[in-house]
DNA sequence: TGCATATATAAGCATATGATTATATACTGA
DNA sequence: TCAGTATATAATCATATGCTTATATATGCA
């Protein structure tokens, strides 16, 4: 007896092929306990702007974040309402916290970024 | 407090990327709960032996399936002992049992392959 | 209004991916 | 030993992916 609903495999496979980059399988465990900004996860990730803008991308075009603009900078966070977060929740339980990396900004005076 | 191990960041990427391909996570899921040849995943994939060879090879590579001739043929089966097995195993568990496809093999007489 | 900052988008490019076809290898049974 | 079946591997190719650079857009503030 199954009490928990399943997933369409191909909706599966393209919500695991999206998650299987490691920059954004970070950005959704980060998000999971943090609202992050842009200019964040380009601190977080030395990464380039367009290509974290790029991954966020491909990440709210399925609507597994939300983006809210708050003056000059849009926050992402987890959207809890997908009809799959249940499906990504127990993926993301398995993976460590990354609180050091949130931690390391708030030292550099980097957090709420930009502030 | 956490209760389960976690799997490192990179190592659990590598694996979502595996499993974000719909027939290789499809594989996944058949393999859950029964053992299949090669020329069954032809059949049930409509797929060309060669393809379905190199999918199997990539879950081989990082040791999510086992494999065991029995003269000609290769069985393929799950490595329930693989360190992150439980990580794989939760996700498979939100997939739609594929007893279809095997029951459709039987019935077509080509179960258990080739016999 | 004009400049600085934050973000998005477009174009280009190198590499990865997943299929195909052709061929090699391994086992079975006559 | 030879033919048939099952599988693996190699080479090739079209498409997808993820980055880069260049540029556009939006907001805040002097």
């Amino acid at each position: 007896m199954n009490t928990t609903a399943t997933i369409d495999l191909q909706r599966a496979s393209q919500l695991l092929k999206l998650l299987g980059d490691p920059t954004r399988l970070t950005m959704m465990k980060l998000l999971k306990s943090h609202e992050c900004c842009v200019c964040e996860f380009v601190e977080i990730f030395k990464m380039s702007q367009p290509a974290i803008s790029q991954h966020l991308r491909k990440l709210r075009d399925i609507e597994l974040v939300k983006e809210e603009r708050r003056g000059q900078w849009i926050f992402f966070s987890i959207n809890e309402n997908h009809e799959d977060y249940p499906f990504i929740k127990s993926i993301l339980e398995h993976l460590p916290e990354q609180n050091e990396s949130i931690a390391e900004l708030e030292a550099q005076g980097l957090r709420v970024c930009c502030q």
